[in-house]
DNA sequence: TAAGATCGTTTCATATATGAAACAACCCTC
DNA sequence: GAGGGTTGTTTCATATATGAAACGATCTTA
């Protein structure tokens, strides 16, 4: 039984009387391991062996009782599968909001050769934005959305082949089921080199 | 000019060649301090008192010489103005990221009723966390996704059928194809009453 | 009941982060 | 050039995080 007490009961505190009186944290990253581990449904001991830190200390941090090196925070963060800073937010929850679209009944936005399907198109506190492309045979895509700066885009191969070609030239064949991540300025295109449509599925973030 | 890096991928296709190990970005705390610092132009021990740390320790925090505590990261941030996650994503700058994943080979944490699959685990500065979930049939019973707290999910029907219930006991019947977004803190359960095995693709947005 | 397995916690030796002070290097002004 | 003011670094004692192993608590199975 972990006492759980005042972390910041020491006296090291140099400095002018200024009231501040630290009153740390709030926020326990503990707490949001567990719950993110428990989700996955996962042991301590799996996680620890996961993120290559010995249960003894994950158990510590879970339960509060020490505060991590920035080193175990991303070994954590790893075998979790997010990124570190997920372990940080406190995750204040906004309004609820619950959307559904069936399949092909996005918004179509057939400008230029390849159809554009926005999935979800009301004007909800939405910070991702998912869509379709369906890509035809021998045509070139340009940027699915206009490149917004610092913005990040995911996508992934519903059907068929794509060729995906960075700035530097990098040339990738991606077939169903294949995923990419990767920032919206860097330039990329794709293209359809067989006979068949490819369908993929986007989601961009600004 | 930052040339195209941070190029991860974990092909273990016939026809490419394999290499691409985890390689830790070395993503430096350090150096997002250092440059918010600066930004700031306050000096290293004018930091220091404003976050209440020592300025031999954030002298060496900045030069990357030890891996502070998340308790120090907390007061650095505060004393910078700044949530301490913008200190972990700082870092690798707006280099640009670019991250593949074959299918079937991101990180199988298939512990429990379902199999989850996190498509990208490097340490690269992402916001959204792309998964797959293979939910087997008759889980009536199981919370069939992790409901991460706080954040944004969308999700998608790869293959099968789902049903999804919110916490409103609405219900709804799910086939390939269909998606659907909600805020995360939304309870929300799903179960596959066929006979075969249904696949989902997961966005979670922290 | 016992033996084994898995879970999470706790102990304790060691590694490392932290802070006070000394340090060097660089400005100033007189 | 000597003082006083900064800057950031380094030293070293101490506080604390980390990991291996031991521990107790559930469970299952024989």
């Amino acid at each position: 039984m972990v006492p759980l007490k005042d972390v910041q009961s020491k006296m090291h505190r140099p400095d002018t009387e200024t009231a501040t009186k630290t009153e740390v944290s709030s926020l326990k990253i503990g707490d949001s391991i567990q719950r993110l581990r428990h989700d996955r449904g996962i042991s301590l001991s799996k996680l620890a062996q996961l993120a290559q830190v010995s249960k003894s200390n994950l158990s510590k941090i879970e339960n509060n009782a020490i505060s991590p090196t920035f080193d175990t925070i991303e070994r954590v963060a790893s075998g979790l599968g997010v990124p570190s800073a997920a372990l940080l937010s406190a995750g204040s929850s906004p309004g609820q909001m619950l959307s559904f679209t069936d399949a092909g009944e996005g918004l179509q936005s057939s400008s230029g050769p390849y159809a554009l399907e926005h999935l979800f198109t009301d004007l909800s506190d939405r910070r991702m934005v998912p869509m379709v492309t369906t890509i035809p045979p021998t045509q070139t895509q340009e940027p699915a959305m206009p490149s917004h700066h610092g913005g990040e885009e995911f996508f992934f191969v519903l059907e068929g082949e794509v060729e995906f070609e960075s700035n530097d030239g990098l040339l990738r064949r991606m077939m169903k089921g294949d995923s990419a991540y990767f920032s919206s300025d860097t330039p990329h295109l794709l293209r359809n080199h067989t006979q068949q449509d490819a369908r993929v599925l986007w989601v961009w973030l600004g």
